[in-house]
DNA sequence: CAGTATCCGAGTTGATACTG
DNA sequence: CAGTATCAACTCGGATACTG
């Protein structure tokens, strides 16, 4: 369902996500559904460090499972992110590397994590204070 | 702090709602969670060109549905990102706006959407190659 | 080691109906 | 207009067990 869910309210067959010139958020989705769900940023991250085996991705990332490690890197893989190399040796033995694309996916995605951490107290603050006037209010 | 944690990363002073110093997402954990969902980008996107209604907003953004717009507002009101201004007429008048933090957040979201834009036919081709060679493969 | 295959519960979403 | 309330459908992620 990553390719071209957007909103759709459109057709469901449409090979363009976009759609509307008044639609601004044309092909963001995309990088979004990779780069906003839970695990990907975090391996993206542990990559940038350098190449990983996949038992030392799921080392670093503290919490993932393997089913959710081998999606996640199936898919930043499918996307041209990762490079995915298997050596034929026994037992297995597999790397993963960002690819061109995906370290250039790091900067933003540092970027961004630098704002957060800025922003972290504000935020915070913001909540507390959002919560404190409305208390009984469940947002999550 | 850095993002990137090679090997040993610990994060000294740790306040939070992070739990683990081996965790290297603290902080951007928060905002992710906000922009990653499937909506909040769209609305952040929308309320950039200026302050929008609630109709507005839900017209905008193409297949919301007028819970999940609540939530998404409500939300990044809650975050300090949009501010929610109710005037008391009849019938109801409600403005949502971005904040200063909010506005600020909209550069990278820019940049993320540039990002996108730039690489989305490299990225559909790494897709289309990838299915093309790994036909059974369903990582969806 | 590096996966794949299943099952299942929790959380999220969407449709629908109703209100100040 | 701008919501709230409710509920069913669906998805996602984790746990577990098995394989080349």
């Amino acid at each position: 369902m990553s390719l071209t869910h957007t909103g759709v309210t459109t057709t469901p067959a449409d090979l363009d996500p976009c759609g509307r010139a008044d639609h601004p958020d044309c092909g963001i989705r995309d990088v979004l559904d990779r780069i906003g769900d839970k695990w990907s940023v975090l391996v993206i991250v542990e990559l940038a460090s350098g190449p990983r085996r996949f038992r030392e991705l799921q080392r670093a990332v503290d919490g993932i499972s393997q089913r959710m490690l081998t999606l996640t890197v199936r898919r930043l893989e499918r996307d041209g992110l990762v490079l995915r190399t298997v050596y034929p040796t026994v037992p297995a033995q597999v790397d993963y590397r960002l690819t061109t694309t995906g370290a250039g996916l790091t900067h933003l995605v540092k970027a961004l994590a630098d704002w957060s951490l800025a922003h972290r107290p504000v935020i915070a603050e913001a909540r507390r204070a959002y919560d404190r006037t409305h208390p009984d209010h469940d947002i999550r």
